[in-house]
RNA sequence: UGGGGUGUAGCCAAGCGGUAAGGCAGCGGCCUUUGGAGCCGCCAUUCGGAGGUUCGAAUCCUCCCGCCCCAGCCA
């Protein structure tokens, strides 16, 4: 299979045929340790992992760690288990623009030495207010025409820590008029006294990220420094960055980040979530984070998959989230094995049946892939069917069970229901009685009567407990911003993103499932097993998605059509 | 009102002067021991709008309109 064409590939390819960079693809993901990866991170390192595989180049892991005071060792390690999760091996290529400071500092003091940057004496504020506006040019700094010999002096004082926090800054020296308001001297370096994750206290002046990041590119020989839209007015600081330098010159592409329905995708919402408590964790099976979908269920292969499938461009669009549940289900169903579990159980009693009778029945572990062989099932005289199975008074096509229809248990006989018990006080239904066909064992019979409706099931005195989580959409709005005046992403959070069933009833061959495996429950989704609440005597399924669900549409359009 | 981007179907997205790929969603049908899966078919006479160039324009030119990003010592 071809990769689609996209604009990136173009460029790529256009170097690669003039020759340029000796014929080298060199990419880097270049996270900051500041949260957990989302599944935007995702397109972004399939993009620059991706194309450089593709074109027999190489790919760093980069931590763009330049403000200690965000960042954390445990966003480090989390990101690194994703990646890896997802798939990619960066080998020994593993850098932290902190390797770099000792070295960004030189090149600091090289362009002070060619008069392209000064330390400046004001303050945040003023450095604000003389940057000008967007329709207005700034104004130069009083401080941008010191002498070299100076600058240098004050710049390795602030290095020293001679200085308090905030108190000066390195700036370039570039063009207070410019329309681009990155030009108007950016900032540098600021003075910050903070505990770096890997440096610890050597440091009290951090580069920003514009001064680190084109520097670390150009280091580690990036060819291609792909980024998102929003650092397209950062182009040209950084291009200028590397041309006074005169170091490797890489090569800042743009493109799109991903924004998927239901979804958000800022670190800082995120965060806001976990903190208050709106979700587990980072890793809550709602998330849209790595490691809330691996969670949940999701496979590596479907979210390479789907991060191949949306394309890459400049234009901002938002994918639909029913796509990324396309991927994994079309994963899922070639893999995952299929069991029968109830999820509301309603007790159906086959009174024609042998008292003590056990039958051990084989079903297929999977239709789409027989190497996975069969199963043993037991059936018995009760068993366990699902709720929604039964109507007293079914509407039309309705061909589950219902008073005298006839249905088929799948892998076991054909039912006809006789009877219904109902709770006396409530009227709701507590059992059901059923005769069925001995001729039907395995599910069909010789006269070939058309039996259309078949209902998974399990046998009461066989089944064990479990517990599901079925997971919904986090907000319930397409777009979790769309808010009113005055109200936040949160209250379109989805009051019923989580139904917890505590009593489950699951088939005996799912006992020993192993945390983190896949199954399908037949007829109602893809569930994995847990891998922080589960334990081996109260297993717990996350579901990941449901089946596609035909019968609900149906008797949409039927009450539609009815009003 | 400065600068930088960007407009192709409900949602993504190909297209690069020769007459609108593909996927998702949706809708019909077939098939089915999962109302699952699979299979078949339908779904843009038109590309943000208006002019122009050309035998021929989504592709080239002009003007207009919409949307996104930028005034952190965040990344």
């Amino acid at each position: 299979m071809t990769p689609p064409p996209n604009f990136i590939r173009e460029i790529i390819e256009g170097d690669l045929k003039e020759g340029k960079n000796e014929g080298r693809v060199h990419t880097r993901f270049p996270p900051e340790p500041n949260g957990y990866l989302h599944i935007g991170h995702a397109k972004s390192i399939c993009l620059n992992f991706g194309l450089a595989a593709e074109y027999g180049g190489l790919y760093n892991l980069r931590f763009d760690d330049t403000n200690p005071s965000k960042e954390d060792v445990e966003y480090v390690d989390s990101i690194m288990e994703d990646v890896r999760w997802l798939g990619f091996d960066w080998e020994d290529r593993l850098f932290y623009a902190s390797d770099y400071f000792e070295k960004l500092y030189e090149y600091a003091v090289q362009l002070i030495k060619k008069s392209k940057a000064y330390v400046c004496d004001l303050s945040a504020d003023e450095i604000r207010e003389y940057r000008g506006t967007l329709t207005q040019p700034g104004q130069n700094s009083p401080y941008r025409e010191r002498s070299v010999e100076e600058n240098l002096d004050m710049f390795e004082r602030m290095r020293q820590g001679e200085f308090p926090d905030g108190s000066r800054t390195l700036r370039a020296k570039v063009d207070m008029a410019s329309p681009n308001l990155n030009m108007r001297d950016p900032v540098m370096y600021r003075i910050l006294r903070a505990s770096h994750h890997r440096t610890g206290d050597k440091w009290c002046v951090y580069a920003t990220y514009d001064w680190a990041h084109g520097q670390s590119d150009s280091i580690e020989g990036i060819t291609h420094s792909i980024c998102t839209l929003e650092f397209e007015d950062h182009r040209p600081l950084y291009d200028w960055f590397i041309d006074q330098l005169g170091i490797f010159h890489s090569q800042q592409i743009e493109f799109a980040r991903l924004n998927l329905s239901y979804t958000i995708m800022s670190k800082r919402k995120l965060l806001g979530l976990v903190q208050e408590g709106h979700v587990g964790g980072w890793d809550d099976p709602r998330m849209p984070t790595i490691s809330g979908l691996r969670r949940r269920g999701y496979t590596p292969e479907s979210i390479r998959d789907f991060c191949e499938r949306i394309g890459v461009a400049k234009r901002e669009s938002t994918v639909d989230i029913a796509l990324l549940e396309h991927c994994l289900r079309e994963d899922l169903n070639k893999r995952a094995p299929r069991v029968m579990v109830v999820l509301r159980p309603l007790r159906l009693v086959i009174d024609n049946y042998p008292e003590d009778q056990v039958e051990e029945l084989d079903a297929v572990n999977n239709p789409e892939d027989s190497s996975m062989g069969t199963r043993k099932v037991p059936f018995s005289r009760v068993l366990y069917i699902e709720k929604d199975d039964f109507r007293e008074d079914p509407p039309k096509k309705w061909f589950r069970l219902a008073p005298g229809r006839e249905v088929r248990l799948k892998h076991a006989y054909y039912v006809t229901c006789t009877d219904v018990v109902k709770d006396e006080k409530t009227g709701e239904v507590v059992e059901l009685h059923c005769a069925y066909d001995p001729e039907s064992r395995g599910g069909w019979t010789k006269d070939d009567r058309k039996v259309r409706g078949t209902l998974h099931w399990v046998s009461a005195a066989h089944s064990f407990p479990v517990e599901a989580r079925l997971y919904d959409h986090l907000f319930t709005k397409e777009d979790p911003d769309d808010v009113k005046e005055g109200m936040d992403f949160k209250s379109n959070l989805n009051p019923r993103s989580l139904e917890t069933l505590a009593s489950c009833q699951a088939e005996p061959s799912l006992k020993d499932a192993e945390p983190g495996s896949r199954f399908q429950f037949m007829r109602q989704g893809y569930f994995c097993v847990d891998t922080v609440d589960s334990t081996p005597d109260a297993l717990v399924f996350n579901r990941t998605a449901t089946l596609r669900d035909t019968w609900a549409k149906i008797e949409k359009a039927l009450q539609e059509s009815e009003k």
